[in-house]
RNA sequence: GUGCCCGUAGCUCAGUUGGAUAGAGCGCCAGACUGCGGAUCUGGAGGUCGGGAGUUCGAAUCUCCCCGGGCACGCCA
């Protein structure tokens, strides 16, 4: 936390010189040419104090020069505060961490309650790539929000009922038939994925020809639950292998079946929010935002889709979720604004509902973009991506890339074991660093931990130090921003520098031990940090490779 | 047509509560081990930050217009 040592330092210095007591000002890593740290404080105090940013830095030096944290403050540029710290505040950054191997970054528990909900897929096929980097993005999240101390509900919604769920059993039947040369269609709107065919052939194992040429209610109740247990059984296996657990799949069903969908329906009612039209209950969608009133209750009697969400979101909100976050493609942002608008009908505070929308994936193979066409049912499942690149490559690759960006996701490079492939690039660290702890040993260097510390005082040694400081609030900016590529960026950066510094410094020297074992400390903290980073980003730390 | 997201090096992407000479990886070129793992490191070439205007001490970042791409505009989910 050697950021916010710094803010209060400059924040004590701001008080007593101008008796101001808050600014919005800034402490960041600079160009590595200016320093350390440096600070916008004089530039973001030019207006307040209506002078010139030079002055002021001026004046905010020669104070906190007096301070014993810092090595030099100098003024660079149009007005900004370099810093150079003492070695002793980095040495104690590195104690810190070291004697938590298992918890830094870790924060007390704040017992609030955080959900999140992802996926969400109804169970008519396999989970796509697409999926896959809304899991990934989910689940890291989950990770960072745990760490920061929140009670994190994973959650997955699903709908097994109604027409798409009455589509998948025709075609599946359909298809079975097949199996007993029956020439029947697949219906216009339903299903013609293989994986259909392969999930008939389990069923004709089965139950052999109990159902050909035989379509009735019965029948159809029969292949509906039998599809949704097959593809529950396969999304749930894809998740599995990518690491995702969830804590609750929640039916959808239920909200009607226990009235909470009813009950919306009269909250609305008495705020003044609905009337009816054509048959049908509309909300006042247009009393609240800058959009066109939406259905509720169909004219023939049945909610859609938009209120059993909302009615779910209603159900979150009892639960006691202080804030929620959902997930979703950018397919569905046009929902974004009505939701919301809901939200705010039914009274429920403004950060309450958070929506995180994600662009699409192409993948990219032999240098060409994989056409996914979904008509064909010809497209790159989830679960064949993650069997042809691996875990920790569709993990990281996924995680590395801003949810806003549109992704392409080059198959090729994932499956590269190489030093392309930015996964094994962070990972070979870790491994070198493992190494050098074995290396050691056949040496004769002892391992002692937190001794000698005071060896290390290179300019890089200092950087990796800062670097690893730093770690607790990239974990901050992750979930301010949603954002779990700020890790990976952070972490290629450290150990990028890591690497370098290895390359220039002999780490184990036989004629230094206590060098040696200082920088053995060192190493010890960076494998710390990339543990603790591999874990929240579900990835192995490899010790060979 | 309207709305949302995106456009940064050949490719894939960082960087946005407005800050210093715009960064990384790959690819390309040239280098580094009879010392701890070369899956590494060092250097170089490569940019009108899609285009234009504006806001201001300062814009990749904010505003407006235009161009290009993706998505959405249902009593579907």
């Amino acid at each position: 936390m050697l950021r916010r040592m710094i803010e209060d330092e400059i924040a004590k210095a701001v008080e007593e010189i101008f008796s101001i007591d808050s600014v919005n000002f800034k402490v960041e890593i600079p160009p590595e040419r200016f320093g350390e740290f440096s600070s916008n404080v004089a530039m973001v105090l030019t207006r307040k104090l209506r002078m010139n940013p030079r002055e002021i830095a001026e004046k905010l030096k020669e104070r906190l020069r007096e301070s014993e944290i810092f090595e030099d403050v100098r003024i660079d540029g149009p007005g900004f505060l370099n810093f150079d710290l003492r070695n002793e505040i980095y040495l104690e950054s590195l104690r810190r961490i070291i004697k938590n191997p298992e918890s830094f970054g870790r924060r007390e528990r704040k017992k609030m309650k955080v959900q999140i909900e992802f996926v969400s897929a109804n169970p008519t096929g396999p989970l796509t790539v697409g999926h896959g980097r809304q899991a990934i993005i989910g689940d890291v999240l989950s990770n960072v929000f745990d760490e920061l101390g929140y009670d994190v509900v994973r959650e997955y919604y699903f709908n097994d009922a109604g027409r798409q769920m009455d589509l998948l059993a025709r075609s599946l039947w359909v298809r079975y038939n097949e199996l007993f040369g029956r020439n029947y269609e697949i219906p216009e709107d339903g299903y013609h994925g293989s994986y259909l065919i392969e999930m008939a052939r389990k069923l004709k194992e089965d139950v052999g020809d109990r159902f050909v040429d035989r379509w009735d209610e019965d029948v159809l109740e029969f292949f509906k639950e039998r599809a949704k247990n097959e593809m529950f059984e396969m999304i749930k296996k894809t998740l599995e292998k990518l690491g995702v657990k969830f804590d609750v799949y929640f039916n959808e069903k239920t909200l009607i079946e226990d009235g909470t969908v009813e009950e919306v329906l009269n909250i609305l009612e008495s705020k003044g929010m609905i009337y009816e039209k054509d048959g049908a209950i509309w909300l006042k969608v247009s009393e609240l935002i800058d959009e066109n009133d939406k259905v509720l209750v169909r004219s023939n009697g049945t909610p859609t889709y938009f209120l059993t969400d909302i009615a779910y979101h209603y159900n979150k909100f009892k639960r006691g979720f202080e804030k929620v976050y959902d997930i979703w493609g950018s397919d569905h942002h046009g929902h974004v604004p009505r939701m919301k608008a809901a939200m705010k009908a039914l009274g429920f505070p403004d950060d309450f509902l958070n929506i995180i929308i994600h662009q699409f994936v192409t993948l990219k193979r032999g240098g060409r973009e994989v056409k996914m066409s979904t008509r064909s049912g010809e497209f790159v499942t989830l679960d064949e991506l993650v069997n042809t690149v691996g875990v920790d490559p569709t993990r990281y690759f996924f995680a590395m890339i801003d949810p806003n960006t549109h992704m392409v996701f080059d198959m090729d490079l994932a499956v590269s074991r190489s030093m392309d492939n930015p996964v094994y690039y962070v990972q070979y660290a870790h491994a070198r660093i493992r190494s050098l702890f074995e290396k050691a040993k056949e040496k004769g260097i002892d391992y002692r931990e937190l001794e000698d510390l005071e060896e290390l005082s290179l300019k890089d040694e200092k950087l990796i130090m800062r670097d690893m400081d730093i770690f607790e609030e990239i974990l901050e900016d992750v979930v301010k921003d949603s954002a779990p590529n700020r890790l990976t960026t952070y972490v290629e950066n450290l150990v990028s520098r890591f690497h370098a510094y290895y390359t220039d410094n002999l780490i184990l020297d036989v004629e230094s031990p206590k060098l040696s074992n200082a920088r053995l400390n060192l190493c010890r903290g960076m494998e710390i940090v990339l543990k603790r980073t591999f874990s929240i980003l579900g990835i192995t730390a490899p010790e060979r490779m």
